[in-house]
DNA sequence: TAAAATCTGTGACAAAAGTCAAAAAAGAAG
DNA sequence: CTTCTTTTTTGACTTTTGTCACAGATTTTA
C-alpha cells in the first residue's frame, strides 16, 4: 500500500503512522458484498489484492460500472459524502485483501495532515480524469470501438473478467459482446 | 466566487488575499473558444457568468461532454496535469465572463495552504461525483430516459442549451432527440 | 469425475437509434 | 421588416443493438 500511495505523493514517516494506526484489515471470498444497497458507506478500502466490480441493480438488473484492480482505492462517494444509503453493490470477482480506513478516522487526518490531505486531492485528480475517459467513450465510440479500447488499455482485465461483466461495463448485452469478439 | 467557493468550504482571510492575487478576468463572446486542441492547458477557470461547453472533434464531428453553468470551475484536468497538449475545446454558449487560476501558481498556493488544499480535495469529490453519475446513465438508462432524468436534473440547461448541443451531450443524434420531444 | 450450475455462442426476429435528404421554423443581421 | 443563416423537424430507409430461446462449453461442487 505505501508503495503505491508513494507513487501519487511521497507521505512523510508521521503522516504513514498515523494512517496505519486506522487501517483494518479485510478478507473476502469471490462472491462477497464488500457494500450492499441500503446500508451506509462509511470507508474508503484500499485493495491489497484480488479483484472487485461496483454495481447497481435496476429492474432485476445487474449494470457494472467499475472494477477496481489491485493497488487502488474504491468506495461509494455518492454514499460515503452525503451519509446516505448506498444504491451502489461493491463486490468481490476474486478472493480479495483489502484495507478499509473509516470514513471518520480520515476526516480526521486530513486536518492532521497536510500531506494526506495533498495525497487526497491527487488521487481524487486521477480517479476524475479515468472517469471523464469512461464517460466519454459513450459518446464518442460505438460498443465495438469502446471493446477495442478497453482491450487495448486493459488487456489484464479482459482476461480476468467475464464475458458478461464486460458487456455491462461497456453498456452493451452478453450476446453483443459475444458479437463482436467473433467478428474479429 | 467568494460566495459559491464558501459553499465547499470557508476560506481563511489570509488564504483568499493569497488566491485573489493571481486570479485575471476574462471576458468571452458567444463562440469563443477558451481551449483549443493543440494547446496545453495551464489554467483552471471559474465561470463567473455565463455557459461553457466542453467538447471533442473527432472526425469531423464533435461531441459534447460537459457544460458548465456560473460558478462553477471548469477545466482540461488530463490535458493540466500532463502537461500534454489537449484534445479537448471549450467554448462559450453565451458570452461569459471568468476568472483564470495558473497551473504554477494554483500548485504553489495549495502547498501555502493547507485550507486551500481541502477546498480543491472537496471539489474534486463534487466533480468526481457528478462525472459518476454522468458515465452511469449510459450504462443504465436508454436515451429516453437520459433526456427525462437531464430535464428532471437541470431544467434551466436544458432551456438554455440548443437541442443539438443537448443531443450529443446525451450520446444520440439530434434527429433522434427531436423525435424522443416529440412523442411526449 | 459426474452432475449441476453458470457462462458463452448462435439464430431469427424486434426495437432503437443512425443516416440522408429536404422542408419548416426560428434566430441573427442588415 | 426582410433576407440570410442556422437549427429543428419529418420521412424513408439502414445499421446497430436488444430480445428470446436454446444449444454448447465451461466451471463448480458434491
Amino acid at each position: 500500500m505505501q508503495a503505491s500511495m508513494n507513487q501519487i505523493v511521497t507521505l512523510d514517516k508521521d503522516t504513514w503512522g498515523l494512517l496505519r494506526n486506522v487501517l483494518v484489515e479485510h478478507q473476502l471470498v469471490k462472491g462477497d458484498l464488500l457494500l450492499k444497497p441500503g446500508q451506509v458507506c462509511k470507508h474508503i478500502f484500499f485493495l491489497q489484492t484480488g479483484l472487485l466490480r461496483s454495481f447497481y441493480l435496476t429492474d432485476g438488473e445487474e449494470r457494472n460500472v467499475a472494477f477496481t484492480l489491485e493497488n487502488s482505492f474504491v468506495t461509494d462517494m455518492k454514499s460515503l459524502r452525503s451519509g446516505q444509503p448506498a444504491q451502489l453493490s461493491i463486490q468481490a470477482l476474486e478472493s480479495s485483501t483489502l484495507q478499509s480506513i473509516p470514513k471518520a478516522d480520515l476526516l480526521g487526518l486530513y486536518e492532521r495532515s497536510h500531506h494526506l490531505e495533498a495525497f487526497g486531492r491527487r488521487l481524487l485528480e486521477n480517479l476524475l480524469e479515468e472517469q471523464e475517459e469512461y464517460a466519454a467513450w459513450f459518446t464518442l465510440y460505438s460498443a465495438r470501438e469502446r471493446y477495442n479500447r478497453l482491450v487495448k488499455k486493459q488487456p489484464d482485465l479482459v482476461q480476468r473478467v467475464s464475458l458478461g461483466h464486460l458487456a455491462s461495463f461497456l453498456g452493451i448485452r452478453r450476446e453483443t459482446l459475444s458479437r463482436i469478439r467473433k467478428l474479429k
